[in-house]
RNA sequence: GGCCCCAUCGUCUAGAGGCCUAGGACGCCGGGUUUUCAUCCCGGAAACCGCGGGUUCGAAUCCCGCUGGGGUCACCA
C-alpha cells in the first residue's frame, strides 16, 4: 500500500474521558501526515467498551479538533462514505468476519471459565514464564448455545514461527508467534475488542497509515496476523514515541496541563500548543521554531520523526505561547483576554456579571492591551499583574516592607510628589513624565526611589508595568486618590 | 519476570565515519537598552555524545555486551 495519491490516516481515540496531550499529538501528527501528501484525515470512534464508555468524551474532542484547526474530513457528526464511523454501529460488521474466521477453523467459541486461565496464569508465574494461552489445551465440547461466547483466534492455524512487519520509522520488527496468544475477538457482549475491530475499520475504510502511539507496538503483532487470515492488504504503521510528564512518568491527568481545555482557560494559544506540540518530537530539518498549522503541514516530513520518548516542558509550551502571542491583532488579542479578565473578576465580584458587555469596559481592556501587546509572556499570570487597574489595593506596611522603603522617607516624598502632580490638569504621558522627571532633577533624589514610591503607592505591588501607563490608565482622579491613601496610612 | 522499544546539555533537538575542540532553541546566570516594570539586545555556564569492548587511518555516528529508562503481557483501548 505505497500509493501515495491516497494517503489516509486516522486517529481512532475511545470516549472513556479527556484527551490529553500525549493523545492530541498523536492525532496532530495523523493530520500532519495524512495534509502533507494531500490525504485525508479520518476520526473514528472505538467505543467497544461499554463500561468504560464517558459521555460527552465524543463532544469533547469535537470542541479539542475545532480549537486547535485539526479537522477531520470524516468523522462521527461529520459523516463520510466510510460510515458509521462509531464502532458501536458497526457491530454487525464485525461479526461478519469473526464467523468467516470461525468457519474457516481461524477462530473458534471460548466459553472457558475465567477461573481455570487464572489458574493457569499464576501458575505460569510461579515457573516464571510468561503465560501464552492456547485454546488447545482446555480443549472442550460446546453446546448448541453460542449466544453469550466470546470469539478466539486460533494461532494453531498460523503457519510458520514469526510475525514480520515494517514500521516507518522503526525498521523491520520481528515477533515469535510462541508469545502470542489465542486472543479475543469478539467479547461474549457481542462488541469486538480492540484488536479485532481496529484491523476491519483500517481496513473498511481504506486507512494508508496507522499512525498510533508507542503503546500499540505490543499489540501489533496480533494486527498482523489479522491481516493475514482476512486477506486484507496491510497498511503501513508508524509509532510514535509517548509524552512523558515532567516528572519523566507517563503523561496523565495528574501531569498538571493535560487538560487542554484547562490550558484554553489560562489564555493559551491554539497555534502554539499545535507548534509546541510538533516540535516534541519532530523537527523541521532547519533552525526554524515558530511555525503555523499551514506551515506545519507544508514542513512535515515523517524521516525527522523521533523514535525516543519526549519529556513534556510547559516552560517551553509559554515561550511559543509568547511568539504567537505577539503575532495576534488587537481584537483577537482582546478575544483573548475577555474570558480570562472575566473569569478572574466574577467569582469575588458579583457586580462584574455585566462585566466586559460594556462597551466601555473593553475599550478600557483595548487601551491597557495597547500599551502592553509586545510584553505579555503569560495571559493568565499577567491578569495577576494588572489586577490593580481594576480595584485599589489596599495599601499598608507591609507594601513599604516589599519594596523596601522607609516609611519616614517615603512619606515626605508622596507628599511632595503630590503637590506637583496635583497642580497638573491635562494628565497626559509626555507632561507626566516631564513634571516626574522635572521632580527628581530639583529634588536631588535617586530616580530608583522616586520610582519605586510611586510604584507602591499607586500598585502596592513589584513589577507591573511603566509607571507613566499605569497612570495614565488611572486617570488623574484615582491616581491623586492613591497617592493620598499611601499617605494616610 | 517474559517479549518488545529506546538512550546527545536540566528539557526539546541538530548530527546519517572525517565539516564536532558536538550546533540551535527553552530555561538558568551575567551585562546592555529602558532615569521605574516588563519587553528587547548581547554574552556565559551547561552534554568528555549512558558504560565497556570491538570495526576503522579516523566513531556521537557501524557491530557486540552491559546498564538505565519506557512499553506491553485484559472479554481496556
Amino acid at each position: 500500500m505505497s500509493d501515495n495519491s491516497k494517503v489516509r490516516t486516522r486517529f481512532a481515540p475511545s470516549p472513556t474521558g479527556y484527551l490529553h496531550l500525549g493523545s492530541i499529538r498523536t492525532a496532530l501528527f495523523c493530520y500532519l501526515f495524512a495534509k502533507s501528501k494531500s490525504g485525508q484525515f479520518v476520526w473514528r470512534l472505538e467505543d467497544t467498551d461499554q463500561e468504560r464508555f464517558v459521555s460527552g468524551a465524543e463532544a469533547q474532542m469535537r470542541q479539542v479538533f475545532d480549537w486547535l484547526g485539526i479537522a477531520p474530513d470524516e468523522g462521527p457528526e461529520i459523516g463520510g462514505e466510510f460510515g458509521p464511523y462509531r464502532q458501536s454501529e458497526r457491530l454487525k460488521l464485525y461479526q461478519r468476519f469473526a464467523h468467516e474466521l470461525v468457519d474457516q477453523g481461524l477462530a473458534y467459541y471460548s466459553d472457558l471459565n475465567q477461573a481455570v486461565i487464572e489458574e493457569a496464569k499464576l501458575k505460569a508465574k510461579q515457573d516464571k514464564r510468561s503465560f501464552v494461552f492456547r485454546g488447545e489445551d482446555f480443549d472442550r465440547q460446546l453446546g448448541d448455545n453460542r449466544a453469550n461466547v466470546p470469539i478466539r483466534f486460533r494461532m494453531s492455524k498460523v503457519v510458520g514461527d514469526t510475525v514480520t512487519w515494517k514500521d516507518s520509522i522503526r525498521g523491520e520488527q520481528t515477533v515469535n508467534l510462541s508469545t502470542i496468544e489465542d486472543f479475543i475477538l469478539i467479547k461474549s457482549d457481542g462488541y469486538p475488542t480492540y484488536n479485532f475491530a481496529n484491523v476491519i475499520d483500517d481496513h473498511l475504510m481504506q486507512v494508508s497509515d496507522v499512525i498510533r502511539a508507542e503503546e500499540f507496538i505490543a499489540s501489533t503483532p496480533k494486527h498482523q496476523l489479522l491481516y493475514q487470515s482476512l486477506g486484507f492488504a496491510v497498511p503501513n504503521f508508524l509509532h510514535l514515541p509517548i509524552v512523558l510528564g515532567e516528572d519523566k512518568k507517563k503523561l496523565s491527568k495528574r501531569s498538571g496541563a493535560s487538560d487542554l481545555m484547562l490550558l484554553k482557560h489560562q489564555g493559551y494559544l491554539p497555534n502554539a500548543i499545535v507548534n509546541y506540540l510538533a516540535l516534541l518530537g519532530w523537527n523541521p530539518g532547519s533552525t526554524q521554531e515558530v511555525f503555523s498549522l499551514s506551515q506545519l503541514v507544508a514542513a512535515f516530513n515523517p524521516k525527522s520523526l523521533q523514535v525516543s520518548p519526549a519529556i513534556y516542558n510547559q516552560e517551553r509550551l509559554d515561550w511559543f505561547n509568547t511568539q504567537h502571542l505577539r503575532m495576534l491583532g488587537m481584537q483577537e488579542l482582546v478575544e483573548v483576554f475577555k474570558p480570562l479578565i472575566k473569569d478572574y473578576f466574577d467569582p469575588e465580584w458579583e457586580a462584574s456579571r455585566n462585566f466586559l458587555s460594556n462597551p466601555d469596559d473593553i475599550a478600557y481592556l483595548e487601551r491597557i492591551l495597547t500599551v502592553e501587546k509586545d510584553k505579555i509572556t503569560n495571559p493568565k499570570q499577567y491578569i495577576d499583574k494588572i489586577y490593580f487597574l481594576y480595584r485599589r489595593p489596599k495599601f499598608d506596611q507591609t507594601v513599604l516592607d516589599r519594596f523596601d522603603l522607609d516609611k519616614a522617607d517615603f512619606e515626605v516624598v508622596v507628599e511632595r510628589l503630590l503637590a506637583v502632580l496635583e497642580s497638573n490638569q491635562d494628565w497626559e504621558k509626555g507632561e507626566l513624565i516631564n513634571l516626574v522627571k522635572g521632580f527628581i532633577k530639583s529634588s536631588g533624589l535617586s530616580t530608583k526611589f522616586v520610582m519605586m514610591s510611586l510604584r507602591a503607592s499607586l500598585t502596592s505591588q513589584l513589577g507591573a508595568m511603566g509607571i507613566y501607563d499605569i497612570m495614565v490608565l488611572l486617570g488623574r482622579q484615582e491616581s491623586l486618590a492613591r497617592l493620598n491613601q499611601a499617605l494616610e496610612e
